[in-house]
RNA sequence: CGGGGAGUGGCGCAGCCUGGUAGCGCAUCUGCUUUGGGAGCAGAGGGUCGCAGGUUCGAAUCCUGUCUCCCCGACCA
């Protein structure tokens, strides 16, 4: 019954995966690089990442944590020493043997026998063990701690299935790492990460998440605990969009990071790492975008507004490029957000309406069109990315003055940015279910032919060791994985619904990308 | 890494079975027309058919290998 036309040909509900690519594909974010799993991220995904790293190196900052910049390459004899994180992590490394190459005499090159390393260099699949090594170097006494680091980087991890954004052998991202004096500091250190993630995720990506602990199988190679943002994408499935590690004493034993505490003693240092990466891009996408392509957050949209004079390559351009030129800068004099706003005044050649479509595509959160008639009256355009459509299927344009539309800029960025939350939000309350008390219940609300089977909110008795293996199987054959325990979720007032015991708190069980 | 599918101008595809020096739509460029909204008509440019071998007088097409991508599993942020 719909007459629009969307920006985009493939739409969410007919294939989400296929849909997603589309988006990303349209809206000029990333392509394929010819490397297995790595991509090339172009200017508009890029600058998404960027916002991102802008806005979360803030809040890093502001917790006192310094950037800090440790080597791509780590040495092999550096990485075993902690046994359980070396087993998570052997199967996926990618490892340089050789510094030269030479010719193979068929015109190609190869590398050069005489030129292998005597000890392989592992490329980071993360750093704990190389800037653990650090620590080492950098604690000697009570009063080093806490040593408070983060870093920006690139990690290799040779997946066996990539997706852009979400699983890349190569990704990007912020691994912050501590060291402590006491298990309660280190703990401490954890839950802010993991709050500090929280609040990031939810005001500036606008993406709801439930913070809580994830259980044992789940945990990082190595970690006392794991914890997580987990976030509902527009498939029902749950994406991991954040992780807060307390590591315990087992990584500063392996990389020996000691310190004399104030009674002379030597202790061990209990730490903590951190991360967020490219993938929560990915989540934006599955989060916010819609048939017409990916709608960004005005916070971290590279460019919050765009306007779009309407260019006749006639003698009246002149005069419509000098009101437009107007617009952008009132516009860019205001601040909303915290920060300037971002506005671009795209003149390229080329048909305004035409033009349009692509920004729809890429999701820019306020575009504005004025026409040489829009000028005559002292008026301009405004189309909302977040509320596109008429009911008569035409984009739902509101003509402003000139003057009013600059000072209602800050409002509407604000109200954009609050909208696509409430959104989101409301869509994942809206598809998560509660009180589920038998597998066959469970079973029921994650029936196949059900295209958007969200989350279940069960009860538990977190059980351990072998029992938890076995109640991970039983999801396992339901395609189904446990998320986390929330952190303020209703204490437990029933059974367990898989051991039938007491059950001691909730836990989220949902597909998971 | 196992099973399935696919790589042909920027994008989407046809041609392959039955070998004979490449085609369509969109996009691009030029001209004319149009001008408050995703323009119309005409013309033009652009591809050693993923890569490497092989069969053949001749390979996008047949054979072998290899790389990359997509879907489903196993694995993982």
């Amino acid at each position: 019954m719909s007459t629009i036309r969307h920006a985009l040909n493939i739409k969410r509900e007919d294939d989400f995966a296929q849909w997603y690519q589309e988006v990303i594909s349209a809206a000029g974010m990333a392509e394929e690089s010819g490397v297995r799993g790595c991509m090339v991220i172009k200017p508009w995904g890029w600058g998404i990442w960027e916002r991102m790293q802008h806005l979360l190196d803030a809040r890093i900052k502001a917790a006192g944590v310094e950037n800090a910049y440790f080597p791509l390459f780590i040495p092999l004899g550096n990485f075993v020493r902690e046994a359980a994180h070396v087993e998570g992590f052997a199967k996926e490394m990618a490892v340089v043997t050789h510094h030269r190459l030479i010719s193979d005499g068929k015109g190609g090159l190869v590398p050069d026998p005489e030129a292998k390393l005597e000890e392989p260099l592992i490329v980071r699949p993360t750093s704990e063990t190389i800037i653990g090594d650090a620590m080492s170097r950098w604690v000697q006494s009570w009063r080093d701690l806490p040593l408070l680091l983060n870093q920006w980087a690139n990690v290799v991890r040779w997946e066996m299935r990539t997706r852009m954004f979400l699983r890349t052998s190569e990704f990007l991202w912020q691994e912050g790492h501590t060291a402590h004096d006491s298990r309660e500091d280190a703990m401490r250190e954890t839950m802010r990460a993991l709050e500090m993630y929280r609040a990031f995720a939810e005001e500036d990506v606008a993406l709801p998440v439930i913070a809580g602990e994830k259980p044992e199988n789940e945990r990082f190679p190595g970690a006392v605990g794991t914890w997580s943002i987990e976030a509902m994408m527009q498939d029902g499935k749950a994406l991991q969009a954040g992780t807060s590690h307390y590591l315990g004493t087992s990584f500063a034993e392996a990389a020996n990071i000691r310190f004399q505490d104030r009674e002379g003693g030597q202790q061990l240092a209990h730490t903590t790492s951190w991360g967020v990466s490219t993938r929560m891009v990915g989540a934006l996408i599955m989060t916010h975008g819609d048939d017409d392509g990916l709608r960004v957050p005005p916070a971290l949209a590279p460019q919050q507004v765009v306007i779009l004079p309407m260019l006749r390559e006639n003698e009246g351009d002149a005069a419509l490029l000098e009101y437009a030129q107007a617009l952008r800068a009132g516009i860019a004099a205001q601040s909303a957000l915290g920060e300037g706003v971002r506005v671009l005044l795209d003149s390229k050649p080329g048909k305004a309406a035409a033009k349009r479509w692509d920004w729809v595509r890429k999701g820019a959160p306020v575009i504005i069109e004025i026409g040489p008639r829009d000028m005559e009256s002292g008026k301009v355009s405004v189309l909302r990315r977040d509320d596109l459509w008429n009911a008569d299927g035409k984009p739902a344009f509101a003509v402003l003055g000139r003057d009013e539309a600059i000072a209602a800029i800050p409002g509407l960025l604000a109200e954009i940015q609050r909208h696509l939350f409430t959104q989101a939000e409301q869509r994942r309350d809206a598809n998560i279910v509660r009180g589920i008390g038998s597998i066959a219940e469970l079973d029921a609300f994650f029936a196949e032919d059900k295209r958007y089977p969200g989350w279940a909110e069960v009860q538990w008795s977190r059980p351990s060791g072998a029992a938890l293996d076995q109640v991970v199987e039983q999801l396992k054959a339901r395609k189904l994985t446990f998320r986390n325990v929330p952190l303020d979720a209703a204490p437990a007032d029933g059974p367990c619904l898989f051991t039938g015991e007491q059950a001691v708190e909730r836990i989220y069980v949902a597909r998971a990308y």
